[in-house]
DNA sequence: GTACGTGCAAAAAATTTGCAACCAA
DNA sequence: TTGGTTGCAAATTTTTTGCACGTAC
């Protein structure tokens, strides 16, 4: 796994120190959210997080604004599954840089952790675009759906 | 140009050949529709292209329902720009595979023809997965936005 | 105490669907 | 003729926003 260098604990106070560096206060309902996000690894709808913690009081609405300002500071990052659904998935110091391969009728993901992209950004920067990042995903079918 | 190498004219009679090959009829709206997606390089997204169709009276639930059977013909490949809304560009014979580089600001896109994706794809196919594909946009801001 | 955040409700944006009329083959 | 398509309207789905109240600091 991605992230298994650092524990539930690590990533949930590394998170939250975050948080407190970015001048956000540590509510419930951001502190559900992250625990859900760390809990399992993503991405997840905003939905699915949703069903994860509205037993905990915490509203739709508030899952879509904690969500936008997670990906704000960088602990999230935003993944488009070409579904028209965004998902999200926990970002952190052990996280590293990686794809995902979605499945096309089941939409389960799983982790592409090679990446030898970064030279075609150097073309994108030739072009005269700045702050370059990718976005790569593949899809295909899984074993279990064919 | 990517498409350059045939004309407009070329491109529409290939993809209305397309459409008659697949059973599907040669109606009014998907000929404005394909005029619209050739005569300029997208990708365009449902609303922009229902701007550019909707005096020929064509409604934007038909721009929906064309852009979804024209996907499932192989006439136009889906683009998500991670922005929450559709886009589609026209993909014909001499249109290869290519990315785009999206601006942060103002979404226009461009596109990048080089492309070593490929050999990722081998993992992917190591993992158990069929008909791969791949997704991969560029993000940054162009220098009129910088 | 004072912003910042939240719940709730309503609005807006994006997409889909039902159905009668229309028209391409 | 006739079934695939469309326009129109209504319904869904996804996301955003306004506002009064609550709460973290």
């Amino acid at each position: 796994m991605t992230q298994s260098s650092q524990t539930f604990t690590d990533v949930l106070s590394d998170s939250l120190a975050i948080l407190q560096a970015a001048s956000l206060r540590k509510t419930q309902s951001r502190v559900e959210l992250l625990k859900a996000l760390i809990a399992q690894h993503g991405p997840f709808s905003v939905e699915e997080l949703h069903q994860q913690v509205k037993f905990k009081k915490v509203d739709l609405a508030t899952v879509y604004r904690c969500l936008t300002v997670f990906e704000s500071v960088g602990l999230v990052k935003r993944c488009d599954f070409g579904d028209g659904v965004a998902r999200y998935e926990i970002h952190h110091g052990s996280s590293h840089h990686h794809h995902h391969v979605i499945c096309k009728i089941c939409r389960k993901s799983e982790n592409i952790d090679d990446c030898e992209v970064q030279r075609l950004e150097q073309l994108v920067l030739s072009k005269g675009y700045s702050q370059i990042t990718h976005y790569l995903e593949f899809f295909g079918i899984c074993q279990k759906c064919s």
